[in-house]
DNA sequence: GCCCGGAAGGAAAACGTTTTCCTTACAGGG
DNA sequence: CCCTGTAAGGAAAACGTTTTCCTTCCGGGC
């Protein structure tokens, strides 16, 4: 049915090492023979064996994408997953990879293992959710596999990572408020996601340092993702004694649980309270206001994690692992303004 | 390094096509023997290679997933496309098959022949974005490649697909608008995707019908996928002499489109003029005032699209193809109410 | 006339499984 | 005692490439 290799070589009275190299721009074939081989290929209608392939080659030019998550997924964070997917499928294709998709729940250690033992593909893009990003990269470690950590710290020394500028990022966030001459700001942050919330958080302490600004710690609260987290969080934020007068949040989704909060108060955003959100989804145009937020390259996060994972593996085990940071912008919209007193 | 079926043959002075029927449950072993091989093959840390495996027994155990679309891709459907990837991805890797994503943008119709003919994958899922649906199906039919055609009915007469049912929400939902009394209803419907779009007029059309209320084709108006294009055609509506007391949209992106036109020229929803979309994206909650729509089953509609597939593969040729339609759920929220004549 | 080198092409060994067809041994029936 | 059937296991042929060595041939330098 399907034509082999070996019909080609047949067919043009040639040897299959000639039609394969001939094939794969290898060793010397004639020019004229090569068009030859070529010429009967197409007409043949002749597509190599992936497995064949791979067996002998033992490069599967597959990229593996996993999504590893405590617990189980929000549709509020599709959009996201979706965009740097999005992001890694179009590098991948454009690479001749196929990018294979591993949605999984919980701590698949096993599952891990298996993936890099029998090389179902030549490497891994790791995307954390909740849940510790460290276990999964120091057993890709220990197993030598190609890997990079996309959008989150990894906690390993050597472990190559591709992050949005989550720092840099809060700190223009929280400079912007400081500008509006806001000076009881709040963080607030995520407690399962450490190394995120983290890195925002520390932009946010170093906008407040480099204008001199108290760092009240009754105004840095972190909450879990259930729904109503960010919510109440920002309730209780509200009956403080001296309650501030703008909020920095760790997502657009927690900028939008505290946005409930204020209106449920009776209070306004921004003539009352200004709020800043971070990502950039879809979603945060829509908000009442829409929302000023921090917006991330997603899409742009997925390709260069794909090719830097593709040149890495080019470049053999010689490369210095690639550990870089990819900018973030703020994006001004209609949840901040100057603070009422001022 | 890592450890061969051979090995373990060796490391048990077996045969090696004993040792595969005993991992694979085939042929006639010993109960001792195969418990033997196993306990090895987990000792000696062993997993099958499955590119070998592939080559051999012709199965690749891999779904691809591709999106099919002539337009690039809006943010704008992350949500909607992630979940179905989600419950393909959950579902696949339950029955042990990986997922491949094909994200093209474009007529690749030889990057399709291509994933047929070297077999990288063993079935295909469409996803159609925008245009038609039919150039793609018609040459896995020819190809006799085993799909399923995700949400979009196709043309041919013996495809197989698995669709939400489109004509039921939108009757669900234009009905909903009549039993608020409303006589005037609009549809704002989208002109490059005829199959959906026509589905779901066809479930307006029947509602209104089986009310005897009137056709007004002027009330029936299609608009690209232009950011701005449901809100100019809502602009359109509005200037109209017998203005709609109700509008059902093709999408909740085509209706917060008309939400916006709404409250650009100074009418209220649902006093005025009340909205139902269709999808309830998330975003739909946010909206001001929260979106009356109709939920499709995302999620569930990519898990049984897996498994129909793969229940398809394993019953071979012989069984006929499966073309099912799984219901959506009236979302009632506050964009409607009964007209403000009533 | 001899030797050397490079270019073109070929033979054959992998790659790690699955699967078909054998062989052997043993038990049970007649 | 012979024949047959069955269970347990083995030999070997695929599957379709890639890749490493060879062989052959021819031209050119000395």
């Amino acid at each position: 049915m399907t034509i082999d290799i070996r019909g080609i070589a047949k067919h043009l009275g040639l040897s299959v090492s000639t039609v394969s190299k001939a094939l794969n721009g290898y060793g010397s074939v004639s020019e004229t023979t090569r068009a030859r081989i070529l010429q009967v290929a197409h007409e043949l209608n002749y597509y190599p064996s992936r497995a064949a392939r791979t067996l002998r080659s033992n490069r599967t030019e597959k990229i593996g994408l996993v999504l590893y998550t405590n617990t189980p997924l929000s549709s509020r964070s599709s959009e996201y997953y979706f965009e740097i997917i999005r992001g890694a499928a179009t590098a991948s294709e454009g690479s001749g990879y196929n990018l294979v998709l591993y949605l999984t729940v919980g701590n698949q250690r096993d599952r891990l293992i298996n993936i890099c033992r029998s090389h179902e593909v030549d490497c891994l893009i790791l995307m954390v959710g909740t849940g510790g990003v460290d276990d999964p990269v120091d057993l890709l470690l220990e197993e030598g596999f190609p890997f990079i950590v996309l959008n989150k710290h990894p906690h390993a020394a050597n472990a190559p990572y591709l992050v949005s500028d989550h720092e840099q990022g809060a700190f223009d966030a929280v400079e912007h408020l400081i500008e509006l001459g806001h000076r009881r700001i709040a963080y607030l942050g995520r407690d399962d996601d450490p190394e995120t919330s983290g890195d925002r958080q520390a932009g946010y302490c170093r906008a407040l340092r480099n204008r001199d600004l108290d760092l009240d710690p009754a105004l840095v609260v972190l909450s879990s993702s259930q729904p109503l987290g960010a919510y109440q969080a920002m309730r209780g934020l509200l009956e403080l004694p001296g309650r501030p007068t703008a909020v920095f949040a760790y997502s657009d989704a927690w900028a939008i649980g505290a946005l409930r909060a204020i209106s449920e108060a009776g209070l306004a955003v921004p003539d009352d309270i200004s709020v800043v959100g971070f990502d950039d989804l879809r979603a945060s145009s829509l908000t009442n206001p829409p929302l000023t937020t921090v917006r991330q390259q997603l899409t742009e996060l997925g390709k260069q994690a794909t090719e830097a994972l593709l040149k890495q593996i080019a470049d053999g085990e010689g490369a210095a692992p690639l550990r870089r940071t990819i900018p973030v912008d703020l994006v001004v919209r209609k949840s901040t303004a100057g603070p009422a007193s001022a």
